[in-house]
DNA sequence: TAGATTGTTAATCGATTAACAATC
DNA sequence: TAGATTGTTAATCGATTAACAATC
């Protein structure tokens, strides 16, 4: 499927392509030309098709781009059209959170476990979904397939957490706890550092105040 | 405060460089070279000290830099120093994490109103907090000087929110829902597009599969 | 066919890394 | 002082934008 090396500011991109895709296909939009989606999406129309020439020739001199094929190639490139099994450690109010979304479930993500130290919790379900101790981690994730595991739980603890996961065989983690988790080759780590995110916001709010952006 | 522009990069890691800091500061360390730093965090010394020097000379040669000064000095530019008010709009999951979630206050973000459209959670308390109605909103924002404003609603009806505001003259926007605000200049916009990170985790994972990274 | 718009090459711009003189 | 390490300039690398020939 990979050619030569994508680089990670398409990697970034590729989803907000997506996301506009299918808003267009829900207006009913059937072909779109890449000078019409950059004064949509507010970027050069020179990079988007940079950015989808990266992956093929996806669409026609003359025409442009026919939306519906393309939202689909979109969606295979980044993996939404197969399944993908899921579960959350910590089941915290971000695990719910994460637990209740049910738009990721549309996109094949599927959460099938969720875990927790925490006694009271343990037993409790959260849509179905079944609160789990941390001595059923390993097993589950072997039985259930599971690829992707988010951790959603204070960082103290996160990186043990994060040795077992690998070991158990997990291919993806999404790490929301505010600590780097060191992995081998061939696991991807995804973060969501929520305070990082705060701080930037705030650096942008107070240099507007300052000197003007 | 700013000399020149600071670039996107930069602003991005800024809060990493903070982080890092914190824990050294934890672990006693008194001073860092950029290049123990640089082995730490896993970038280049260069950049460490091409960074820094946007702001002004941190460092002291042939020592390197005070932990506790070149720290404090960052969460200045952060604006961490300050106090920022805040308010959650949307009492879900989401909007429960992020009011839950002490490390906020400790940096300076106080989170004293939250609110909500149904009439089953106005009038609760979450940590201590208040959930109101929209009709408050704006005399809210105007009698308790809030700058920052969290956006954790579904999307459909953030825009209308995102403008009601910017009218009330909010300063940032925290924005959690899967949608593009479009906010007049001075206005800042922070987003965190779940879905979108959760793509590209899958991306990875699926890319990781069929060719190797 | 003529017009539109892609795919792709070339030019520009910006960010990262390397190197080193300044200096603590 | 000598050694270490910064601040900063110069070199390299990569990403973005512009331009245009190919082609639907």
């Amino acid at each position: 499927m990979e050619r030569k090396e994508i680089s990670q500011a398409v990697i970034v991109r590729l989803p907000r392509y997506y996301r506009y895709l299918g808003e267009l296909l829900e207006e009913g939009v059937e072909r779109i030309s890449s000078g019409e989606l950059s004064r949509r999406m507010k970027v050069t129309a020179s990079q988007i098709r940079q950015d989808l020439n990266n992956f093929g020739g996806f669409g026609q001199q003359g025409y442009g781009y026919n939306v519906q094929y393309l939202y689909e190639e979109i969606g295979r490139i980044l993996g939404v059209d197969r399944k993908h099994n899921m579960i959350i450690i910590g089941s915290g109010n971000l695990g719910h959170a994460i637990a209740n979304y049910a738009n990721f479930k549309r996109r094949g993500f599927i959460v099938n476990g969720m875990f927790d130290i925490d006694p009271d919790l343990i037993g409790e379900s959260v849509q179905g979904i079944r609160i789990r101790g941390m001595e059923e981690l390993e097993s589950f994730i072997r039985e259930n397939d599971v690829q992707i595991a988010a951790i959603t739980m204070p960082k103290t603890h996160a990186p043990e957490v994060a040795d077992r996961l690998v070991r158990a065989g997990i291919r993806g983690i999404w790490n929301f706890a505010h600590i780097d988790l060191a992995v081998p080759e061939g696991v991807v780590v995804e973060n969501v550092h929520l305070s990082e995110s705060l701080m930037r916001l705030s650096y942008r709010v107070c240099s507007m105040e300052d000197g003007q952006e």
